[in-house]
DNA sequence: AGCAGCATGTAAGTGGTTACATGATTGT
DNA sequence: ACAATCATGTAACCACTTACATGCTGCT
């Protein structure tokens, strides 16, 4: 399956949700699913165009002429249902701050102090995130909240696992490579 | 910085362990960073050839001529370590189970279970991955084997936490979504 | 002789970002 | 009037993968 397939399950999945412009496709997108997934602008219009092509979207009437609010087709729906069903390949991982530390030994002193800290502030804002997230989504119980929540979980994990490994880093780290953090714990 | 560039400090990192053809930095590359990192031939011989012209890396004299072994300069030294000090921009993040998952009330039963039960495995083989390179790696406390040894603890917390999950939302799951992987537990 | 693995490179295509250009609408 | 934001789209560029083409080396 072609990599370009996983921006329309995106697209036709916001639209799953409701008509929509393009512009509002970008921000639910990035509302619900933003922290493991991201489109732009360049890559939503074109691909929407393409989805209207297909048939797999329509132009919905609105009140204004300066913008298109697309609706799914039973098409669609059925489009989203096959590229959801394709196999997953996951790219190969790239991780630039792993790259980074791995070499720390060509760092300047402290560097590898401040990598760590900040994989620890990032981790910590995004376990704020999710807990308003968890407290919008609490009372729902839908099938769609159930795999909301499933998704919201996986983000909290790995954050809370990204935590721990920090600190542990930090701990374990000899006072000389601290000094460009400054003083910790 | 450009993205690019980070394509060229796994390069230099891998030169600054020492000369080597642009195959042997590739399977260098994946075998000390292939949990987080990987570059392909498309990448890596236009990017030697940009080094050579920049003056970070310059052919070794070779037995064959079949093939070029580079080494790293005192100028490629200090590319490395001007890359490596450069702020890193993490790219948007882009996660295709989640994306999958997260739209699961479009896929048939038993769907949703199984690309849980898939990261189950997934998580598990890596823990099997990274307990290899644990042993290998042991009894070395050179400050290399630090650094090396702290993205080897981001692996194993990032798997401890998607086995974790996964098990998690698997016992979740409704009885009638759980057909298609089969019994569990 | 033949095969597996070493080794180098290029071309085509994809997926994606970024910056730019443009204009409508809404609120103050 | 002005600013902010909504809204659409394109062009240029970048990073990267994949497939292909080619040949060498070492082993059996």
């Amino acid at each position: 399956m072609p990599r370009r397939a996983q921006t329309e399950v995106a697209v036709l999945g916001a639209l799953s949700t409701g008509p929509m412009t393009g512009y509002e496709v970008r921000a639910a997108i990035g509302e619900t699913l933003g922290h493991f997934w991201h489109e732009s602008f360049g890559q939503i219009y074109p691909t929407l165009a393409a989805l209207e092509e297909a048939g797999a979207v329509r132009p919905a009437p609105s009140g204004r002429r300066s913008r298109t609010v697309y609706e799914i087709t039973a098409d669609g729906v059925d489009r989203l249902r096959d590229l959801l069903s394709e196999p997953h390949r996951a790219p190969p991982a790239r991780n630039g701050l792993l790259l980074r530390l791995f070499f720390g030994t060509h760092l300047p002193d402290g560097a590898p102090a401040d990598l760590l800290a900040d994989a620890e502030r990032q981790a910590e804002a995004a376990l704020e995130h999710y807990a308003e997230v968890r407290d919008e989504i609490t009372g729902d119980d839908s099938p769609e909240q159930a795999y909301r929540t499933m998704t919201l979980a996986f983000g909290e994990h790995v954050a809370r696992a990204q935590l721990a490994w920090a600190r542990e880093c930090l701990a374990a780290l000899p006072d000389a490579e601290g000094g460009g953090a400054g003083a910790r714990g």
